[in-house]
Parts: C-alpha cells; structure tokens; sequence
DNA sequence: AGCACGCCGACT
DNA sequence: GTCGGCGTGCTC
C-alpha cells in the first residue's frame, strides 16, 4: 500500500514541503533520505496526507531512514512555529540546526556534579524572590523574569530553582549568551549539584553535539544542560524547566540563517512544553521589561549580594582631557593614568574596555588625505601594529603595512582611531613594571586560552586587562575596583533606534566587574558628551529611570515593545541590477500594504550601513506594525510571489536587534 | 540551495 | 576545435 507523506526538505524549494511516496510505515519526526532533482538529499517527516494529494505531479520516492536512532517528532510543533514566525523553510532550519552526522561518535564527555557545598542562606531579597518560584507548578507553563542587579546573586535563586526541579528528576536547560560564561557556571554548579552537567556550545566536537542528542532521547534521567542558544533545538525528553541568563544580551538572536532569538525562542519552548522558564538580567531588554511588568511576571532584587556594594560612576569629559606633552598617553588622559596607577599600587588590578580590536580604525596619509580602504568591503582598514598589517573586519583581505602613501608617496601616514591593541600599548609604556593582558577575539581564539588570561587575571599575573564586549559580560574578578571605559561614544552614536538600550546595558555591565567584594571602587566613563541623559541614569544605577524615559521615546517613535519590526535585506553582486531589484520588492510590498494590509508601514529601501561587504551589495527596507497578524500575513503573501535570480537572495529578520 | 543545460570567449 | 565562465530554469 502507496503512502504519500508531507516532507520538510532540505531545500528553499516551495518553502522546503515537498511530497514524497512511500511504501512502508514512516512517523513524523523521522529523517530520511529523499531524491530532489538529480541529487539526494535529507528530509523529515511531517505527516502522512491522503485526499489533498495534488494531480499532476510524479511524486518520487523515499529512499529510507538516514539514522533511526534520532527522532524529533517531539519538536515539530516547536520547529514549525520558528519556521511560520521567522518566515524561514521547516526543512532548513531542521537541517541547519541538527548536529552533523557523525562517522565515528566517540563517547561523550560530561562534568559530574559534586554537590560538595552545604545550602547557602539566601538573603532577604533573594528569598523573597525565591518565595515566589517555590511557588510554582512545575507541570504548567509559566515565565518569570527576575531583575536582580550586577551581585545581587541571581545564582543562587536559580539554583534553588534548578534544585527542585532535579529533585523532582527532571532535566533543565540553563541557556547563556556565550561560550565565554560558561566556565564558570560548570565549577559553580558542579559544586551545587549531584547530577551530569553536559555543555553545548560551538567549542565542543560534532560527536558530542550528536551524542547529547541521542541521550536526551534515550532516557530520561535528571541532569543540567549549560547551552548557548541553538540548544533550545535539542530534543530533551523529561524537560522541567528552561532558564535564560543574561536574557538581554543580543548574542541570543542569531544573524546568519534563520536569525531567530533563542530568548523569545525558548519561551515558546516552555510554552508548548507546559512547563515553567525563568529569564534573569541585570539590565532587562526594554522588551522583557515591559512584557513581565505587564503580565506581572516581574521579581526584582535590589541588593547587592554580601557586602558587595555599587561602584561609583564618574564622567571623564574628554574636550577637557590632557595627554600629555607630545600627546604620548593618548587616547587616555594623564590624570585617568594616575588613578590607576594609585589603584595599582593599592594591590589592586584594573579593567580597561574599549569596543574596538587594533591599534588605529583607519590609516590615513597626512599629505593628500588619503585613506586606506578595503578594496572588497565599503570600510576602511583597521590597523594591527604586532602584525604589521592592515586588515577588513567584515571580510578576509589583508595587505602588509604601507611605508608610503600610494597616492603621494608620502611617509608621513596617520593612526587615527584606536582599538584594544592601541590602549594596551599606552598602557605598557606607562606602567613599566606591570603586566598587561589582551581579552579579545583578536587574542583569545579557542577556550583554553580564554581559561589561560582568565587564570592569570585571577592569580594576578596579569595587572591590567584590556577587553572589549568579551569582558563585560558576567565575569567575577575580586580584586578589581576601577574600570576604565573608551570609545563608548560611537556606541551612543549609533543609528538605530537600539543604541541607548545597548549603551546603557553594555555600561551597567561593565560597571558590575567593579567592585563586587566590598571596598570603594568606581568607573571612570570616558566621553565628549558627559551631558547625555543616559550617563544620568548609569551614575544613580537607576534602570527603572532609563526605562521611563526610553519608553516614551519608543512609543512616540512608533518602536518596539509598541510596534513589531521586519528588517528584510536584499543582497547582490551587481549594483544597479540590486538596486532596481530592492526598489521592485519594495515595490511589491509597499502594494501589498495599500491594498491587503493597511496596518503595515514599508519604510525604504536604502542602502546598509556597510553598503558593500566582501564585494556584494545590501540594502534593506524596514515593515513595521502595531498589528502583528497582518504583518506576518503579509510576509507570507509577499515571500510565495517573489523571483530571485541567481546571485541574488533576500534575508528576512523578525524582531531585528541590530538594524545594519 | 544545488545541479544541469546552454551559450559565448581564449586556450592546446 | 573544446574547456570553462556564469546566466537561467527546475526540483515534490
């Protein structure tokens, strides 16, 4: 007996469902392999379909099982909402996010909890937080989010958390943004708790990524997966519960593929599973923030953890700022030096961050103007002094360090702009007899070596460490009671309508690093606008401040949390042909808008802000709504018309964080 | 997205 | 002559 199945292909083809025939039994969730023109390739199992069979078509047939020991029937639901809300293929992103197939699966490796340290007291805003969770149903959905500022030991309230959903042998996802946090939560919660702690994250072997999968199907024992945000697709049988740490932080929408957010992800997760999820942030989401306060899903914990107490913040105004007299401590002022000097001399290490790699942001010559620019790429080239070479960051070329302006052949080339390298190089000349570290991508390349700087800070091998976003995030350094911030005003500066969100989480952030074990400390913040409002409200660590009057500015603005957005980038290799195809789809769009769906706003097209990368060419244009339905429904009428020419392909981003 | 077909330019 | 550049079209 023929059977005919609705198959999520591999493919962008008719939105990757194709049918197929079979003759034996297959059940959804099943991967097989298909043919799809003259080549095979992978499949899964949505459904058996009988009376819609269309005429007409030759349908073909299923090959068989690929690997009968994964099935993810039970994620389907899950998959297929990703699939409609992202306006992404169900058979893409089934195959984009299952591990690869794995000639020779070695055993996989785990941490076994130890449970060595006793219970720990919470404090009294912790616990009256953790009243609340106690409270919980752990076989109904539920969300909370809990705003527990930089030490205020949000730790711990998930671990009584995580505690009691093991104890009722469940298994828990504990999500972070980064590979970067992840060591320090496995010593912590190995010390905490009795069952295997396994990791997903890029760092760790397909093997293990296939294993973990094989495992959370097999059986159901209680442990704790530490994943970074494409562990939302592991199919985990016995689920308890999800948490979603530093649930702010952008690296949980993905950019590349289908650019979905892990966060908003795993809540619907949570959801269909019928169990609870916890989001905790020092600095909520302006999203989050507004959504939990609304369902009064809100907790909050005021109090630093301990006798950690909130550094001071001080501006640093730099139209004022000396260097010194051949200008030789430039880009930080003398006077900032001479503070840390005294914090150094103090016993104490010091956090320098500054959001840039190398030494200049550009190279220009001092005679005729010119300026070296990446022949690929619409930017100019960063300088790295170790390497003696210019390089791209948006792609690969690189070129040798000039001697000479090849336009005027004039020696005399200037270093404008300043990165990571820059500072640490200033800092070396300054400080003699101190150890300077680099944490960057630039310097860190693999986990050992991050675990390396990260011990010699902490043994105080290293005096000062210079980072950017990589050292602001969640890490705990004891002995640091100054941080030094650089260059946070091209962040301030930035053209969308996120920049102050970012700006005042990424401060609020860094601030945390400083001191969280008593003592004085403080942040020296360097601008040439010290007036800014955002500045105003980091200084009197007042988030409920910042919020109020970002919110406004959001509604007036038309933004979210009150309008959806929909970023749609238009990519090419040729320029006119790209700009007259972005016009035509916009076209399209903006048609479909007057006349089906009157609530939707097209706004472009325009270029990116880094109009070409890599020698292809993007523009975007922007939807935006207040009615959510209408529009989705007009991406989904829009997406099965459109055309695309080979070299051409459009990217659609649903709730963009950053808008390029 | 693959992969094939098909039509033009510069090599043995 | 034919090798290979990429433009176009098709895939359940």
């Amino acid at each position: 007996m023929v059977k005919h199945y609705l198959v999520a292909a591999n493919t962008p083809f008719n939105n990757s469902l194709l049918t197929y025939i079979s003759e034996s039994d297959l059940n959804r969730g099943d991967l097989v392999e298909i043919p799809l023109g003259k080549r095979m390739t992978s499949g899964c199992i949505i459904k058996e379909i009988d009376d819609t069979v269309e005429e007409g078509i030759d349908y073909k047939k299923i090959r068989g099982l690929v690997d009968d020991s994964i099935s993810i029937s039970d994620e389907i639901e899950f998959l297929t909402w990703i699939s409609k809300y992202y306006h992404y293929p169900l058979g893409q992103l089934i195959f984009d996010t299952l591990p690869k197939v794995l000639k020779r699966p070695r055993e996989l490796k785990f941490f076994q909890g130890k449970n060595n340290i006793p219970e720990i007291e919470l404090e009294k805003d912790q616990a009256e937080v953790w009243s609340v969770l106690d409270t919980l149903s752990l076989n109904t959905f539920s969300k909370k989010l809990i705003h527990g500022i930089t030490g205020s030991g949000k730790s711990y309230i998930y671990l009584n958390f995580i505690k009691k959903v093991i104890s009722d042998k469940k298994r828990v996802l504990f999500l972070v943004p980064e590979i970067n946090l992840t060591p320090q939560f496995i010593s912590f919660f190995v010390e905490h708790l009795d069952v295997p702690i396994y990791l997903y994250h890029s760092d760790i072997s397909n093997s293990d990524k296939y294993n973990l999968w094989k495992l959370m199907q097999a059986d159901t024992g209680p442990c704790l997966i530490i994943g970074v945000r494409s562990s939302i697709f592991i199919p985990i049988k016995n689920l308890g519960c999800i948490v979603v740490d530093e649930e702010h932080d952008n690296s949980f929408k993905q950019d590349d593929r289908c650019p979905y957010s892990a966060r908003d992800s795993a809540l619907k997760k949570a959801q269909l599973k019928n169990i609870p999820i916890i989001l905790g942030s020092a600095t909520p989401s302006m999203d989050s923030f507004h959504n939990f306060k609304k369902s009064n899903d809100y907790l909050s914990v005021t109090k630093r953890y301990s006798t950690g107490s909130l550094p001071e913040i001080d501006m640093v105004d730099l139209r004022e700022a000396d260097y010194g007299l051949d200008f030789e401590t430039w880009p930080i002022p003398v006077s900032t030096l001479e503070k840390v000097k005294t914090r150094l001399e103090a016993g104490e290490q010091v956090l320098f961050f500054i959001n840039k790699l190398g030494f200049a942001s550009y190279v220009q010559c001092r005679s005729c103007g010119h300026t070296f620019d990446c022949p690929n790429c619409s930017v100019s080239l960063t300088m790295f002094k170790g390497r003696r070479e210019l390089s791209c960051h948006s792609c690969t070329y690189k070129e040798e360090m000039p001697s000479m302006c090849p336009m005027c052949q004039n020696m005399n080339l200037l270093n404008k702009g300043f990165g990571t390298e820059k500072v640490s190089e200033v800092l070396d000349e300054y400080f003699t007899d101190k150890n300077i570290g680099r944490f960057d991508r630039d310097e860190i390349k693999t986990t050992k070596k991050l675990e390396e700087v990260l011990n010699n800070f902490h043994t105080k091998k290293i005096d000062i460490l210079v980072g950017t976003q990589m050292v602001s995030k969640g890490h705990n350094f004891k002995n640091v009671n100054l941080v030094v911030v650089l260059g946070i005003d091209s962040q301030m500066n930035y053209p969308d309508y996120r920049a102050n969100e970012r700006t005042y989480q990424l401060l609020t952030q860094i601030s945390g690093r400083s001191g969280r074990f008593g003592k004085s400390s403080s942040v020296m913040v360097h601008t040439h606008n010290p007036d800014n409002d955002i500045f105003g409200y980091v200084k009197s660590h007042s988030f409920d401040g910042f919020y109020k009057q970002e919110i406004d500015i959001r509604e007036v603005c038309s933004c979210p949390p009150f309008f959806k957005l929909v970023a749609i980038y238009i990519n090419g290799k040729d320029r006119d042909t790209l700009v007259s195809l972005a016009s035509k789809l916009t076209g399209e769009l903006t048609y479909l808008s007057e006349n089906h769906f009157n609530d939707v706003g097209v706004l472009g097209p325009r270029p990116t802000v880094i109009e070409k990368r890599a020698n292809k060419f993007t523009w975007v244009t922007l939807l935006k709504s207040s009615n959510i339905n209408q529009l989705h429904n007009l991406l989904s009428t829009w997406r099965e018309k459109i055309k695309l020419k080979s070299g051409y392909s459009i990217k659609i981003d649903v709730d963009p964080t950053f808008i390029t």
